[in-house]
RNA sequence: GCGGGGAUAGCCAAGCCAGGUCAAAGGCGCAAGGCUCAGAACCUUGUGGCGUAGGCCUUCGUGGGUUCAAAUCCCACUCCCCGCACCA
C-alpha cells in the first residue's frame, strides 16, 4: 500500500466535495470547536500534533454523530518573539540561521527573514500544510491571521468593551529592560534563553549625617541583626538626590536606578575610603554600626551596599573572619567590636548558624564561591521553620515568613526605607550584549483580572462548564483566585495598536480570548472583503451583543444580518482545546473575557486539556536538537501513524512519548488492520437468520465494542477508545476465528470490519476512507453516520457461555503444565443440579444483602438439601467466599441469566483439538476419583485429565 | 513558599473518582511453539515466587488505619515533575 498516496487522493477529495465547510443549518445541531491558533515562528513539530489531532478526531467524531460541525483555524501572529527572530537575522546571528538551516529552510528563504512578517508567512504556510496534511477536517474558509486588519478592529472592539466594564487600569509595572535596545526582554530576547527573574529588595535607609546610606537587602527580617555596614572598597560612590533626599548608592547603579526612580540627580562623587570606618545608625533600633570593606559587595546589584548581619548570612561572618585575619585598614578596636547579633531561633539549628553552616560546606572566604549554596540552604531553613527571637520586639516569636512581610511593610510606610527591584537569576544579557536591568513602566495598562465581582462570576461560570479532564477544575479555580492585573500592552511587536493609546501593541495573550467569535463571521468577512474601516464598534455591538444597527454603515444590511445569524447559530463554543501549559494563562483569560463581554447563555460550554508530548522520553527542545518536524515526520510515517502516536500513547493529561519505533509500531499495525479488512471487502451483507452461537457470540461482543469506544469519546479517552478498536477487539476477531476452525463466516467479517472502520475513522482517517471504498462505498466514512448499539445483536448468555469455555479450557491448560501430563483423555465433571439451585440461592441471598452467616440456615430451610445434610454445608463454605467477593454487577449478570447448560457448551470439537484428546462430558465417570467429582461447582467443572 | 500533577511488574502505560471476575488491561522487550526454504510479518503460549491438579505465598512509593475484602477509601511520611505572569 502507498500511504502518500492515499493520504493525498482523500486530501484532495475532502477538499473537492468540501464536506468540511461548515455553514449555519437550523435543521441540525451544531458543534462549534476551536483549538488554540498557533504562533508562526517555528515549524510545526509533533508536539504542536497532540492537541490538533485530539480536536480533529473530536471533530470528526461528533461530524458523524450527526453534528454540523464548526472546526476553524487562524494564526497568532501577535507578539515578540517573531521580532526578535528577525533581529537576530538582521544581525546575521550564526545560531539561528543554523537552526532554520538544520530544520530544512533553504538560505534564500532564511534571508527573507529580516523582515518579521516574512517569518511569519513562512511559517504560517508551514503549519497550514501540515495540518492539511495531517488530514485535519478543518473548514479553511475562516481562515486568518490576528493582524489582518479587520481582526484588528474586532480586537479594538473587545478592549472597547473591556474598558467600559471598568476592566482596564493603568499603572507602574517592573519589567526585564535592555538599556540599549530600550525594550522590554522576555525570555527570547536573552542570550541563552534565559527568563530574567525580578525580585523585590528592599532598601533600608540608614542614616549617615545628613544623608542615607540605603542598605539593600532580600531579608528585612534580619535588621535587628546588623553589626555593620559593607561596602566594596575598591569601587566608586556617589552621593545623589533620590526623590528628594539625599543618598548614597555605588556609582554603578546610578544609571539603571534611573529606569526605576524618575526623580534621581547625581549630587557628587564619593570615596569608599571616605565612608570606611564611620558609623551609621539603624533606623529600627538606633544602634550605631560600623561601615567597613568588603569584596563580595556587588557594585552593580540594587544600591551597592548592603548591611552585615553575620549571625545569619554566611558572606557576613565571613568578610568579618577575613577582616580579623587583614584588617585593611579598620581598626581593631572596631573588628573586635563586632560580635554577632542572633534574631532568629531555628530548631536543631545553632544560635549562631553561620558558623557552624561555614564549617560544614568548608568555605575558605568570602570569596569562596561555596558561600553561595551555603548562603541559599541557611535562607531556605531560617525562612522555613525560623521564628523571631525577643530582640525583634514586636515581630518576637513570629514565623520568619510572617515577618519577612511585615517588617518590610511597616520599615516602607514609616518611610525608613523603600522597594527598588533587581534581576536576581543576573546577569543575564540582552542578545544585544547589554546586560538587563529593571525598568519601572509607567502609563502600562492592565487587564484587571483581580476584580473581585469578575472573580465571582467567572468562578461561577467555571463550575457550569465542563473541564475535560476534571481534575483540572480545581487548579482553573485556582488560578481565578490568583490572578491579579495582567499587563496587557507591550511597546514592540506585531500585534494590534491599544485604541486609545496607540503607542501601545496589544500583546499576544490579551488578544486571543474571545476570537472564537471572530471565526463565525470570519467567513463572510473574508467573502465580502468587508472594508476593515467600516467594522465599528457599533456593527459589532450589533453582531455579537445584539444591539441596535446604526443607520449609516456601509456594509450592507443583509450581510450584518447573516454574521449576526451565524454567530448565534454557532455559539457559544461547544469545545475549547490546548496543551495544558495554557491553564493559568489563555484558557483562564478565555473564560474571564466571554464572561465579561457576551451574555450569559453565550459563555464557553467545555474546555478539553491534553499533556505535550515527548521524544523517547525527554522534553522536545532546541538545544536537545530532538525536535522533529511535522512535515517530516509525515513523509517518514504517514499522517494516521502519527495521528495514532499522539493520540494512543496515554491518557489526556500524561505526557505522550514519541519515538520512531513507537511510530514503527503503529504503522505496521495500522497496515495490518488495512490488510485484514480488505480480505473481507467483497463478502455479503450480513444474514441475521444463518448465524450460529459463534457469529452470535462475536456480534455481540461487537455491540460491546461500540459501546465502549462511544463512551470512550464521549468522554474524550481517546487512547482508552484507539486501545479497544486496534488491540483489544482484534483479540476477540482472532478468538472467534480460531474458534470457527478458521473459517469466519464471511459477511460477519465484513459487518464488524465496517464497524471498525467506522470506529478508527476519526483516529486513521484517510486509511478508513480507503477501506470504505474498498468496501463498495460511495460516500465518505468520515460523514457516515456513528455505529450504534443493535441491541438485537446482545446476547448476554452467549457471552458468559463462552467465557466459561475459556475459563475451563485455561483451567485444563494450567493441570496440564503443572502435572506435566501429556493427556490422552480428559474428563470434565459439571456440577449436579442441586448444586446449581444451591449457587443460584446463594447469588440472589447475597445480592439482596444477606448476612452471609445466615446463608446455610436459609438453604437449609429446605428439605431436600437437609435431606442430603453435611454434603449441601460443605458445598456452601467451598463456594460462599468467591460469591461473596464477586462484583456486584456480575452477580447480577449470573442471576439474570440462571442455569448454564455447561454440558452442552463443552462437547465441542474444538476442546479435543485444542488439547488434542479424547473429551469426556459428564456429571459423574467410572474413571474419575470420588473425591475430584465432588470438586465440581456450577462454571467449574472438576477436571480430570489422563 | 503557594498551587497543581504524579510514584503500578524488565521498560512504557491503564486501573484509583463509583473497593470485590486484580497476580493487576494493552504495548514494547524477552522465551517457547506454529507458519515459512529461511527470515520479516502474523498467530498461539509463557513472562513475581513456589507447586506432579486448576492451588498457595508475596507484590501496586513508605508506614499506619477503615473493611468480610484495599492498587482503589482515610491519615502521616518520602521522592519526582510542572506553573507562579507580561512569555507565546
Amino acid at each position: 500500500m502507498n500511504w502518500r498516496e492515499i493520504e493525498e487522493k482523500w486530501q484532495k477529495r475532502w477538499f473537492e466535495s468540501k464536506i468540511f465547510e461548515s455553514n449555519p443549518d437550523p435543521s441540525r445541531p451544531k458543534f462549534f470547536i476551536t483549538v488554540a491558533y498557533p504562533y508562526p515562528n517555528m515549524p510545526q513539530h509533533i508536539g504542536h500534533a497532540r492537541t490538533y489531532s485530539l480536536a480533529d478526531a473530536y471533530a470528526r467524531y461528533k461530524r458523524m454523530r450527526g453534528y454540523n460541525v464548526l472546526f476553524p483555524m487562524g494564526f497568532h501572529y501577535t507578539g515578540t518573539p517573531i521580532l526578535a527572530q528577525s533581529k537576530r537575522i538582521q544581525a546575521n546571528d550564526k545560531e539561528l540561521i543554523e537552526q532554520f538551516k538544520s530544520l530544512g529552510i533553504d538560505e534564500e528563504t532564511i534571508k527573507t527573514f529580516v523582515s518579521p512578517l516574512n517569518i511569519a508567512r513562512y511559517f504560517h504556510r508551514d503549519l497550514k500544510l501540515g495540518m492539511q496534511e495531517m488530514g485535519y477536517s478543518i473548514d479553511w474558509r475562516r481562515e486568518f491571521t490576528t493582524i489582518d486588519p479587520p481582526y484588528s478592529r474586532f480586537i479594538e472592539w473587545q478592549f472597547y468593551k473591556l474598558r467600559e466594564k471598568g476592566y482596564i487600569t493603568i499603572g507602574s509595572h517592573p519589567v526585564g529592560w535592555c538599556p540599549s535596545c530600550k525594550n522590554p526582554v522576555g525570555q527570547h530576547d536573552t542570550k541563552g534563553d534565559v527568563e530574567p527573574e525580578i525580585g523585590e529588595f528592599t532598601a533600608i535607609k540608614f542614616i549617615f549625617n545628613d544623608v542615607y546610606l540605603p542598605v539593600a537587602t532580600l531579608r528585612p527580617e534580619t535588621i535587628f541583626g546588623v553589626t555593620n555596614i559593607w561596602i566594596n572598597p575598591k569601587v566608586e560612590y556617589l552621593e545623589v538626590l533620590l526623590n528628594n533626599e539625599k543618598m548614597i548608592i555605588s556609582e554603578k547603579v546610578f544609571e539603571k536606578l534611573k529606569h526605576q526612580f524618575t526623580n534621581l540627580e547625581l549630587i557628587k562623587k564619593i570615596k569608599a575610603n571616605d565612608l570606611i570606618g564611620k558609623y551609621a545608625i539603624n533606623p529600627i533600633n538606633g544602634n550605631k554600626v560600623p561601615i567597613l570593606p568588603a569584596d563580595f559587595v556587588d557594585p552593580e546589584n540594587a544600591t551597592g551596599i548592603v548591611m552585615s548581619v553575620p549571625a545569619h548570612a554566611p558572606y557576613d561572618m565571613l568578610a568579618i573572619l577575613d577582616l580579623k585575619k587583614e584588617p585593611r585598614g579598620v581598626s581593631s578596636e572596631i573588628i573586635s567590636s563586632i560580635n554577632p547579633i542572633p534574631v532568629i531561633e531555628t530548631p536543631n539549628m545553632p544560635t549562631i548558624p553561620t558558623i557552624e553552616i561555614i564549617e560544614k560546606f568548608g568555605i575558605k572566604n568570602q570569596l569562596d564561591p561555596k558561600a553561595e549554596e551555603a548562603t541559599k540552604e541557611l535562607y531556605m531553613r531560617e525562612f522555613h521553620y525560623g521564628k523571631m527571637l525577643p530582640i525583634a520586639g514586636k515581630y518576637s516569636g513570629m514565623p520568619v515568613s510572617k515577618a519577612r512581610d511585615e517588617i518590610k511593610r511597616d520599615l516602607i510606610e514609616s518611610n525608613k526605607a523603600f522597594k527598588l527591584y533587581e534581576i536576581i537569576n543576573g546577569p543575564v544579557y540582552c542578545r544585544c550584549g547589554s546586560k538587563v536591568i529593571v525598568n519601572v513602566l509607567s502609563n502600562q495598562w492592565f487587564i484587571n483580572y483581580g476584580n473581585p465581582e469578575w472573580k465571582r462570576i467567572t468562578k461561577e461560570h467555571l463550575n457550569n462548564m465542563n473541564i475535560i479532564p476534571n481534575e483540572l477544575k480545581k487548579e482553573f479555580e485556582n488560578v481565578i483566585d490568583w490572578l491579579r492585573e495582567k499587563a496587557c500592552a507591550r511597546r514592540a511587536g506585531l500585534g494590534t495598536p491599544l485604541p486609545w493609546d496607540k503607542e501601545w501593541i496589544i500583546e499576544s495573550l490579551s488578544d486571543s480570548t474571545i476570537y472564537m467569535a471572530y471565526y463565525t463571521i470570519a467567513r463572510i468577512i473574508n467573502e465580502e472583503k468587508i472594508d476593515p474601516s467600516l467594522l465599528t464598534p457599533e456593527i459589532f455591538d450589533y453582531i455579537f451583543l445584539g444591539k441596535e444597527l446604526p443607520s449609516c454603515i456601509g456594509i450592507k444590511k443583509e450581510i450584518l444580518e447573516a454574521m449576526r445569524k451565524e454567530f448565534l447559530y454557532y455559539y457559544p463554543l461547544d469545545s475549547r482545546h490546548s496543551g495544558r501549559d495554557l491553564v493559568p494563562n489563555h484558557l483562564t483569560f478565555f473564560i474571564f473575557n466571554h464572561v465579561a463581554i457576551f451574555p450569559k447563555e453565550l459563555w464557553p460550554k467545555q474546555i478539553v486539556v491534553n499533556g505535550s508530548v515527548l521524544m523517547e522520553g525527554k522534553k522536545m527542545s532546541k538545544s536537545l536538537g530532538n525536535i522533529i518536524p511535522l512535515r517530516k515526520a509525515i513523509r517518514d510515517y504517514g499522517a494516521d501513524v502519527i495521528r495514532i502516536c499522539v493520540l494512543s500513547t496515554s491518557e489526556l493529561l500524561q505526557d505522550a512519548d514519541f519515538s520512531p519505533s513507537l511510530a514503527e509500531n503503529i504503522k505496521s499495525r495500522l497496515k495490518e488492520f488495512y490488510e485484514f479488512a480488505l480480505k473481507y471487502a467483497n463478502a455479503p451483507p450480513l444474514n441475521r437468520d444463518a448465524l450460529d452461537n459463534l457469529d452470535k457470540w462475536i456480534l455481540s461482543r461487537t455491540q460491546k465494542l461500540i459501546e465502549q469506544v462511544t463512551n470512550s469519546m464521549e468522554a474524550l479517552r481517546v487512547r482508552e477508545a484507539i486501545q479497544n478498536i486496534l488491540y483489544i477487539f482484534p483479540q476477540e476477531i482472532n478468538w472467534y476465528i480460531r474458534r470457527k476452525n478458521n473459517n469466519p463466516q464471511e459477511s460477519v467479517m465484513k459487518y464488524i470490519m465496517e464497524i471498525l472502520i467506522k470506529l478508527l475513522a476519526p483516529f486513521a482517517p484517510h486509511l478508513c476512507e480507503e477501506l470504505w471504498e474498498k468496501y463498495g462505498n460511495k460516500n465518505f466514512v468520515s460523514i457516515e453516520k456513528w455505529p450504534e448499539v443493535d441491541l438485537s445483536l446482545v446476547d448476554i448468555k452467549l457471552e458468559v457461555s463462552e467465557e466459561y469455555l475459556r475459563n475451563v479450557i485455561n483451567d485444563t491448560s494450567e493441570i496440564i503444565r503443572v502435572t506435566g501430563i501429556k493427556p490422552s483423555k480428559i474428563y470434565y465433571c459439571i456440577a449436579p443440579k442441586w448444586k446449581w439451585e444451591v449457587y443460584l440461592k446463594i447469588l440472589q441471598l447475597i445480592d439482596e444483602g444477606a448476612d452471609p452467616k445466615s446463608i446455610v440456615k436459609e438453604i437449609m430451610k429446605d428439605k431436600e438439601m437437609r435431606a442430603k445434610g453435611e454434603e449441601v454445608v460443605k458445598f456452601i463454605n467451598s463456594i460462599i467466599s468467591s460469591i461473596i467477593s464477586m462484583s456486584k454487577d456480575y452477580r447480577k449478570k449470573l442471576l439474570s441469566i440462571g442455569i448454564i447448560n455447561e454440558a452442552e457448551i463443552l462437547k465441542t470439537d474444538f476442546i479435543s483439538h485444542y488439547f488434542n484428546a479424547q473429551i469426556y462430558v459428564g456429571e459423574v465417570f467410572e474413571e474419575v476419583p470420588k473425591k475430584k467429582i465432588e470438586q465440581a461447582i456450577p462454571m467449574r467443572p472438576a477436571i480430570y485429565v489422563v
